[in-house]
RNA sequence: GCGCCCGUAGCUCAGCUGGAUAGAGCGCCUGGCUACGAACCAGGAGGCCGGGGGUUCGAAUCCCUCCGGGCGCACCA
């Protein structure tokens, strides 16, 4: 609807005379937007105004040539000239009949459109490190990332979600360590766990998987395993220095390859859980790609080298450095250090190039707000690496402060108690926890009260939006309760007799549907999605409220259930998008 | 100190690339079930859009500055 005006608009302006609107000024953009106030119509323009500008003309007098000048259409009933120059559209009945039969047609399809050209889009979102079960931050990342993948998809981007496992590096050997001592206990050892292992219980159940697969070979005395360490948690001293001989001791007593294979059982089953977690989350990806296969393949050596070519690196203090000061970073970043060992960062680079090459037009991270330091030397590396720094993009989301009835729930990740998104989908269900993640833009901190997501009141918008589609079918079965029929094609004929201001403002907001899936995709906006759906489903329980769908006049009750379907269908398709469920009863 | 985010009704927040009298939910006050589900609806009170400058026909929105809050500023991952 918005397209066609703006397609009226454009033929009016290129109709314009050259003395009233010199070509020079037309270059303006053609904005339409759907106006606030139904007095001022279905849309408005304020075209006149900036070409007025442009012109030095008042903008009134070009309002009104671009009116002489504007096409007839069947969708537009009248135009009017309103304010300081604004050119208000007022759609037709029929307009809004066609679009609502449209609605019922297409279904699961309506609001779904090819503005993305399929062009591909990859998004990275959640990327937990693999050493524990997602808590509730990593629950808005992947609530708030699925919902951007689903919106861009919806307007015809063809996303690829992937999911980036850091299961290279320091804390791996830690996690190793950390799963071999559970199993040790598991075999009958007793000792204090280090203050610096992962003293998570998820790591209890590995231990007994190791125990299954190994039985006692991997068993090793308390007295051997600890015997000649370093303090643990000295005074002012350094812990690091205790895990890291406590490692190399377990790397001896077991072997290389064994302490691999521990490795091994304690990342399957914590990425195999996460994988569960985020699936009963409604999360999927198309990819869990592999920080390690970097390495193993030789993909970091090669972007190193790729950056060495062009002149991006230099050594200093026997450390290997990326230049990223060349492209706007406050500081140099080491890619290889002193010691030989390369940074994460230089995975981060390997992972830039390995997307660029895979040929997606176009990069979405989704990352904490904490991690925002870090944008500027990662555009630099795609830069550097010959890539078009407007493809790519960070989103960032802001921290999840987790509450119980107003009261700030105690997160403490070092000694194991906190929330885990898995306690929270349990405690408020999934469609709760999805909204209320969405809720609120990404850059808010976000107030999560779990008290709040569980009550079944009018505080709880999951329900309000849920309830309005409940009702629908609820009214379609009571409509079977009392033998009646429903005549679609009939109703849609009827439409434009539906003159009640709860009917117009309902149509109106049905129609608006596509164009706040485009918004929203384009913003990177889920919770303007959340917003619609609930001022969709106000408009719903008013009408409900204010009139009866099921009367005796067959084409006014035809008309008034095609619109009660038509709010249905979007209602479910909106929750969809939400990875929320549409229920039929509640 | 530097960088990013936030500051809008009592509370939690929307407000699209500047647009026509600033919106919603909750809370508070009044009302509404012998008709399709009251997990609902109708009405009301409540706002120098943090302060001050600037750009503009027009600023909550853009620019500058100050104030207040959050988060970052590693040869960690």
């Amino acid at each position: 609807m918005k397209t066609l005006i703006e397609a009226l608009l454009k033929r009016a302006l290129d109709a314009l005379p050259e003395e009233l609107v010199p070509t020079a000024s037309r270059a303006v953009g053609i904005e339409v937007q759907g106006t606030r106030d139904a007095q001022h119509g279905d849309f408005a323009s304020n075209l006149a105004m900036r070409l007025g500008k442009a012109t030095r003309r008042n903008p009134r007098k070009v309002a009104e040539a671009l009116l002489a000048a504007l096409p007839k259409d069947g969708a537009i009933a009248k135009v009017e000239i309103a304010g300081a120059g604004f050119i208000n559209f007022f759609l037709s009945a029929d307009a809004y009949s066609e679009e609502i039969g449209k609605v019922l047609a297409q279904g699961e399809a309506y609001g779904r459109s090819d503005l993305g050209a399929g062009r591909r889009v990859q998004v990275e979102f959640v990327s937990a490190n693999p050493t524990g079960p997602l808590h509730v931050a990593h629950g808005r990342h992947a609530a708030f990332g699925a919902s951007v993948s689903n919106l861009l998809e919806a307007v015809g981007y063809a996303v690829h979600r992937e999911y980036y496992i850091n299961d290279a590096g320091r804390q791996m050997d830690i996690l190793a360590l950390s799963a071999w001592l559970r199993y040790l206990e598991r075999c009958g050892e007793r000792f204090t766990f280090p203050s610096n292992a992962y003293v998570g219980e998820y790591l209890i159940a590995v231990g007994e998987q190791l125990f299954a697969a190994e039985g006692m070979d991997l068993r090793r005395p308390a007295a051997q395993v600890f015997e000649g360490l370093p303090p643990d948690e000295p005074q002012g001293g350094d812990k690091d220095v205790y895990i890291d001989a406590l490692m190399s001791r377990a790397r001896v007593l077991i072997g290389e390859a064994a302490f691999q294979r521990v490795l091994r059982t304690a990342l399957d089953g914590i990425v195999g859980d996460i994988r569960e977690d985020l699936g009963e989350f409604g999360v999927t990806f198309d990819c869990w790609f592999s920080e390690r296969s970097l390495s193993d393949s030789g993909a970091i050596d090669r972007s190193i080298e790729v950056l060495k070519h062009s002149g991006h690196t230099y050594s200093k203090d026997g450390a290997l450095w990326f230049k990223s000061t060349d492209f706007g970073d406050e500081k140099d970043r080491v890619m290889v250090r002193e010691n030989g060992v390369k940074t994460y960062f230089a995975s981060d680079i390997a992972y830039v190039l390995n997307k660029l090459e895979r040929g997606y037009e176009h990069l979405l991270y989704i990352w904490g707000a904490d991690h925002h330091g870090y944008i500027t030397r990662l555009r630099a590396a795609l830069i550097a690496l010959k890539g078009q720094p407007e493809r790519f993009e960070v989103l960032l989301v802001q921290i999840v402060s987790l509450f119980r009835g107003g009261e700030k729930a105690k997160m403490s990740k070092r000694s194991g108690d906190y929330v885990t998104l898995r306690d929270l989908r349990k405690e408020v269900g999934n469609d709760a926890a999805r909204l209320f993640y969405v809720m609120r833009s990404n850059d808010q901190h976000l107030d999560f009260d779990m008290e709040l997501a569980k009550s079944r009141s009018n505080e709880n918008p999951v329900y309000y939006i849920q309830y309005a589609h409940a009702r629908v079918s609820s009214v379609m079965r009571q409509l079977k309760d009392r033998g009646l029929a429903h005549d679609l094609s009939h109703g849609i004929a009827w439409l434009g007799n539906l003159k009640e201001p709860q009917e117009q403002q309902l149509i109106k907001r049905i129609c608006a549907y596509p164009e706040v899936l485009k918004v929203g995709a384009a913003q990177r906006a889920p919770h303007s999605l959340v917003y619609y759906l609930r001022d969709l489903a106000n408009d719903f329980h008013t009408y409900y409220s204010a009139h009866q769908f099921i009367v005796e006049d067959a084409g006014a009750r035809d008309a008034r259930l095609d619109l009660a379907l038509a709010t249905q269908i979007v209602i479910r398709n909106g929750l969809k998008l939400l990875g929320v469920s549409a229920p039929e009863t509640m």
